[in-house]
DNA sequence: CCACTTTACATAATTGAATTATGTTACATA
DNA sequence: TATGTAACATAATTCAATTATGTAAAGTGG
């Protein structure tokens, strides 16, 4: 597929680095409070080599963004995996990344940051090409079916995807999350037959 | 109630002159590209005003986003007044908080920026002095009454809450927006009944 | 294997907006 | 009317993002 030139594979690799240590001090700091400086060193590069790599702070934010969105598609799929049912599936989904959403590096980087950070539109267009994505997918299949009140998939996902987001905050900042953890569950589930049962 | 001297109101004028600037260059900019020397020359002061007046830029916004709130309040309110029924208040509620969140000034500084600047946990405690707040009464009180299904009002309002803010994002990018804003009301109001019915 | 070009990366200079420090003037209070 | 104080203006500072420039290792063509 691609050449594999020594160099390459040199910057290959000094790039992901980069975007793993802007993964931990994006995490740790958040978007406005993170220092390139911080990064770079953490990646052990100089700014230059981080400039090479990437125009502006915003761009490796949405690097590290996308990186993140990957590896939550991966492990929200290895749950979805077990069911055969759209609905099934799409409640697995839901509750899954549900847990997610509550670990840090995910609440902090892909919830809390990244929609003010890469903006309203282009953030949803990235999101469509992963989870969010997959489940307008398992929801267009549901309405195919034809036995759901499903008009618009990608607005269905939308709700259920604020829905669990916003769950996820409450979740976060509560002083019995596990309790609540579970109620979410319980009311997301509900929501979810609601609007695609 | 306030000795309401000379100097504390034309204080307060300017203060809020201020604020009604920082409302319409946050809205037109959001708060990263917005300049505080914009605003400060869009209320004809000079930054130090404006820094006599708020602690730094994070200060002031918070100011605009409360300002926001409150009359976000008082017109769903208006809305509200005309049901007497708690779920009937929720539904219409809910449905008039959809409509006004799609409003640019709504949109830009009360659902995109506000929950990344100013945090988390400080923007949730404001949210409940406000409409959000509104909502846990509502729900609370049908809770109390014994008939609906709801365990946690405040996680139930934050559900309803992110579902009809990801349906404002959803309806604000739409090439149709009258038919999705349609199709929003009712799921938000499949939702609100599964939820709290 | 040797000139030559690329380009990954380092180092050094610039910028621009937020913040801080320091006046100055108008109002209040005695 | 003197004098303190708070509202506001002007001037200086800072600090991280960005940009400009330098260097050396790796590829390439002859």
């Amino acid at each position: 597929m691609s050449s594999e030139t020594r160099r390459e594979l040199n910057a290959q690799a000094t790039r992901e680095g980069i975007i793993l240590a802007g993964r931990a001090i994006f995490g740790r700091d958040g978007f406005e409070t993170a220092a390139l400086g911080d990064i770079a060193r953490a990646a052990k590069v100089t700014t230059g080599a981080l400039y090479h790599h990437f125009a502006n702070k915003k761009d490796l934010f949405r690097a590290v963004a996308e990186h993140l969105e990957q590896e939550l598609l991966l492990r929200v799929g290895a749950s979805l995996a077990r069911e055969s049912e759209p609905l099934a599936q799409l409640r697995a989904g839901v509750v899954a990344t549900l847990d997610l959403s509550t670990e840090p590096l995910i609440a902090r980087i892909l919830i809390h940051d990244a929609p003010s950070v890469i903006g309203g539109a282009e953030w949803r267009e990235i999101e469509k090409r992963y989870a969010f994505g997959a489940m307008i997918g398992i929801l267009t299949a549901i309405q195919a079916s034809g036995t759901s009140r499903i008009r618009n998939p990608e607005l269905t996902a939308s709700i259920l995807l604020g829905a669990l987001l916003e769950a996820a905050n409450t979740i976060v900042f509560a002083s019995d999350r596990e309790l609540v953890l579970e109620q979410a569950r319980a009311a997301l589930i509900d929501t979810v037959d609601a609007l695609a049962g």
